[in-house]
Parts: C-alpha cells; structure tokens; sequence
DNA sequence: ACCAGGAGTATACGACTGTTTACTAGCCGG
DNA sequence: CCGGCTAGTAAACAGTCGTATACTCCTGGT
C-alpha cells in the first residue's frame, strides 16, 4: 500500500474560485437551487465550504455567477425564420431523452421556488430566450408566438424530468417541427 | 368592542382531519411542496402542529391523500378524438393567465425536487393525464403523441408561473389548436 | 531569513425543517 | 357523576440549512 498522501494542491484564489464554479454549475444544472447545497458544491469542489461564502457572497450570488457565465441561445435562433421550426425540433428532440448541454436551461427548468432565484431565473429566461426569438420572427403577435414556442421548450423538459427520458424518433422530430411552425405561424 | 373569545370549536377528529387536507390542498397548489411548511399548513388549518402528523403520518403522506382527493382529467379527454385539439386549446388557454383549479396539475407543475414526492408525482401525471389521453388516441405512436401534448400542457403553465400570466386572445387559442393538431396528428 | 498578507480551515451560530414525546382537557358510556 | 378514551396541546428533538467567525499555515517580497 502505498502511503495515503493526500496531494498538496498549491494555493491558487482563482483556480480555486473556478473549481466552485464548475461544481455549481453542474450541481444546480444537475438538481436545481434548492436541492443543492453549499456543503454539497464545496464538497464536489473540494474546497472549504466558508470560501463560497467569501468569493461569491452567497448561495444566491454564486447562481447568478454561474448563469452569468453561460452564453445565449442566439446560435440556435440564427438563420432564415423558415428553418426555425426544425431546428428548433431538432433541439427539443435531443432535450427529449438528454438534459441540455447549457447549465442555463437545466438551472431555469426547475428553481420555481426562492423568490430571489425566481427573478433572476425569469429575467434570463427573458433576455437569453425570448428576446432573441422575438427578435426572428416577422408578422404580428411576435411576442406571444415566442412565448408559445418557449413553453413547448419548458414544457419538453419538465416531461423528461418527471417521466423520464425518452429516445426522439424521427416521427416525433417531425411532429415537433409542425408544433413549433404552429407556434411561431410560419 | 366585543371581547376576544376564542370560539371553541367542538372536538371532531374528522373535521379537523378534513380542514388540514383542505389547507395542504390550497398551499401544496400555491406554492409547491417543497416551498410549504407542515407548520404553515397547521396554521391555516388552524390546528395543532402533531395533528398532521398523526393523522396522515408525514408531510409526504400528507401530499399524497391530496392528490388521491382530486379528480382525473378524464372529463377534458372525453368526446371525439377531432374535438380533443379545441378542448385542450381552450383548457390551456385558461393555463395562461389563471392557475389550474385543480390543486392536481397545480402542484405537479411544481415539485420535482424530493424524490419521494418526484414518485409519486409522475405516477399521478401518468394516470391522471398521459394514459386517459392516451386511450382516446388512435393510430400508432399513441404514446408519444400524448406525451408530447401533455409537454405543452406543462409547459404553458411552467411559462405563466416564470413569466407572469398572459390574458389569451382568440389567436392564441387558434395556435393552441393548431399546436395540439400538431402534437396529436390529428 | 523573515514576516506580513491572504488562501484555506475548523467550527460555531441562529434559524429553520419534519417529527415525536409527554402532557392536558373535553366528551361519553356506565 | 365519574373514569377512561382520545382529540388536542406545548415543547422539545435531531438534523440541516446558509452564513459568519476565529484561526492556521503557506507563500512571496524584501
């Protein structure tokens, strides 16, 4: 047996800051605000739970560090207003059977519960989701044609949260292409 | 001014019974289950705090003798599969801007977070929405057409509770029509 | 070689949570 | 009219949460 040498990392503020990010961003993307704990991301992030506390202020401050971080969805809304209802299927189908790759979306699935996080969640959900939307769409209505087609993105996701994963056919990226054209009426 | 007499209230175990799952039926709806505390159903029960816990065993068991209590969504399923599209339409519209009557669908657009209560929840949305819809489906695919329609149904609720409610217009409920038609392949 | 500053640590704090215990007091059959 | 059953009560329990404090010890500049 070789001795149980706990290997000495050298003291590094921002490797270290960096670490408890990446945990919260996994955690909260994993299991939302209020499952998790402090004690559980400095534990994943091997580090004391009191520097949470001191490079990020609070539990609520490090969330808002980690949506911070994430980019928008402007990649997918990118391209001619015609191609948008199947690509947009082509990414619900995958958050069918697959949480999203982006911590943003997993975080704003859930965390309906602490006010504070509720603000911030919305005011995300807003800016990095429905605004850039919108913003493609020609022809009257914009915005509550954008917000349908968020809610089937929400809506797809609260399914696979509850019931489950489920491998998209490609009957189904079809139906969801013709749901997403019913939404956004192009 | 009246003296401040507390009216005593009979003893009756069954009515007690009956004010605290009303109580966790209103909360449990408002506010998720996580987001509710056994204290603040006794308090709006008016009724002692160990009551709950002797009567229905724990929080969770709490919760589920509220979902049991309410009814299915048969009522909405029923009539024929052309008319389903409208019906839901019509039904998810009201979702926009007013949260269900039902504490049913109320609090399982909420709390994914326990595991316990997650268990229960699903087996509830499957019963009471997926496999009622389900069984006036026809043609394949039977289950995922229902799945995804019960996504918009999640969905539009998961948007007004992130985004505030939204007053439907008569567009709206023809989108909603059409966006069922999709999902439903009818 | 030294020492100040700061990274990292251990632990305590107060406020909650759900649950349980020991108790009081009202009712009802005899 | 009175004793036992039981609805209802008050308080405490054990645990966890987010946060704050006081401390140790490594490290880099002089």
């Amino acid at each position: 047996m070789s001795p149980q040498v706990t290997e000495a990392r050298p003291r590094d503020r921002e490797a270290t800051r960096e670490r408890i990010l990446q945990a919260a961003r996994t955690l909260f993307g994993e299991q939302g605000y209020e499952q998790v704990t402090v004690r559980m991301i400095a534990a994943a992030a091997d580090a004391n739970i009191a520097l949470v506390g001191r490079y990020f202020g609070s539990k609520a401050g490090l969330f808002g560090a980690v949506l911070q971080g994430e980019p928008t969805f402007s990649a997918l809304f990118e391209g001619d207003e015609k191609d948008l209802p199947r690509k947009l299927a082509e990414y619900t189908a995958e958050r069918m059977h697959r949480p999203p790759d982006s911590p943003i979306l997993r975080t704003l699935e859930r965390s309906a519960g602490h006010p504070e996080v509720h603000a911030v969640a919305r005011e995300r959900l807003i800016t990095a989701v429905i605004e850039p939307l919108k913003a493609r769409l020609s022809g009257p209505d914009a915005h509550a044609r954008a917000r349908m087609a968020t809610a089937v993105l929400l809506g797809v996701g609260a399914t696979r949260r509850r019931l489950g994963p489920e491998e998209p056919t490609p009957a189904d990226v079809d139906r969801l292409t013709a749901v997403f054209k019913a939404c956004l009426g192009v």
